[in-house]
DNA sequence: TAATTTGCCTAAAGGCTTTAGGCAAATGCA
DNA sequence: TGCATTTGCCTAAAGCCTTTAGGCAAATTA
């Protein structure tokens, strides 16, 4: 009986690869069994599970992402740097959204501590040090740029802005001046009694 | 045979809570079926399908998110508003967070055109009243606004920021304080030779 | 009270996941 | 080269989920 050569990295391409075709939800074990023409019992050799299959997709997103993000942030500084970035993720959700939702699975923080994540945020921190935040205003901006462009990608690629004008690339064009203008003008924390406290909440848990 | 009472409303309504328990993935009609010590296919007759089943908890979510923010909005303006608006869909999140990752499916154009979402973005607009934007930016700063909050508030429920200074509700002030910044001192569209072009990207599909 | 509608049930088919145990191909070592 | 071991894929089987079809009894209506 011959083999089909499966091996753990295989089986993670081949799933990326799916999930972009027919989105991740659907990438599932025997799926992948399909397109490998072998039973489904055989993958378990190389994949402890269909959640052990998930994970190793969105790992594989996060790598080719900050992969591609600092081939785009190589030379490049400020605003420059911002946009380079910030296509980045936009462009590789619109070219993988397979993947790209792959890499939103929510990992374990072991796992999480072991992947890519960690250059994201570092290669966010280097285009802030551009703007000249003090700590922890760079961590709070950080988070900000982080939280702006994975909602911003992820509600455009649910269909949020599709056939509405203006074009979404505009707008996405539009939030990046927006953003480097806050980040140049990034405000003094209001004084104690200036801010606005979130309400309580004391209503049903 | 003594009858359970089953509506559509009473599935919503228990596989929301399902959903806030056990996480929305894990919200399957058999799951409901024991919540209610009835048959599976009972379930057929109150609800179209899995998909249609969801499809009613993500309605419900934007619905009683669209409720919250209305209410927080009554009455006020200005950043004041903003932060009321802002703090709606991050506590409800947090206290609703398989409603909220409900609320995050993909819904048909048709559907989403009959949801509350058109509400949120109606209210969104209303707080950018207080901000004076011209159309075509006031579209951007809604998007950028929907997109923001969604983003760090999804990527704050996956673990992202938790356990790790500053805390995230200091953050998320601080966000709420930089956005009102922004939105105030909206950048001019840049002219045209001195924008920042997305690069062409020439790479396989 | 009889007729009709409605609600939940049994039955059954089909799909996905996962484990256990087996045979054969590949690999390693005399 | 020949034998032993490891490795890879297979069959079998159990468990859970979805969905459809058809039936009987409870609730509703006349």
């Amino acid at each position: 009986m011959a083999r089909a050569g499966l091996t753990p990295q295989r089986l993670t391409q081949a799933g990326a690869e799916l999930a972009d075709e027919v989105g991740f939800e659907q990438v599932t074990v025997s799926a992948l069994a399909r397109h490998f023409d072998v039973k489904v019992a055989s993958l378990y050799s190389h994949v402890k599970s269909s959640h052990d299959l998930k994970t190793r997709i969105a790992l594989l997103a996060l790598e080719e992402m900050a992969d591609a993000a600092a081939d785009a942030l190589a030379g490049r500084s400020g605003k420059d740097a911002l946009a380079a970035f910030a296509n980045v993720y936009r462009d590789y959700a619109r070219r993988h959204p397979g993947r790209y939702a792959a890499s939103q699975l929510r990992l374990s923080p072991e796992t999480a501590a072991a992947s890519a994540g960690v250059r994201h945020s570092q290669m966010t921190r280097a285009i802030l040090r551009g703007y000249d935040l003090p700590e922890p205003e760079q961590t709070h901006a950080v988070r900000l740029l982080g939280g702006t462009f994975h909602g911003y990608v992820s509600l455009e690629l649910s269909g949020g802005f599709s056939h509405s004008a203006p074009d979404s690339s505009v707008t996405w064009a539009r939030i990046v001046d927006a953003l480097d203008a806050l980040l140049r003008n990034w405000p003094a924390e209001p004084a104690r009694d200036a801010r606005v406290e979130p309400e309580r909440d004391d209503r049903e848990a």
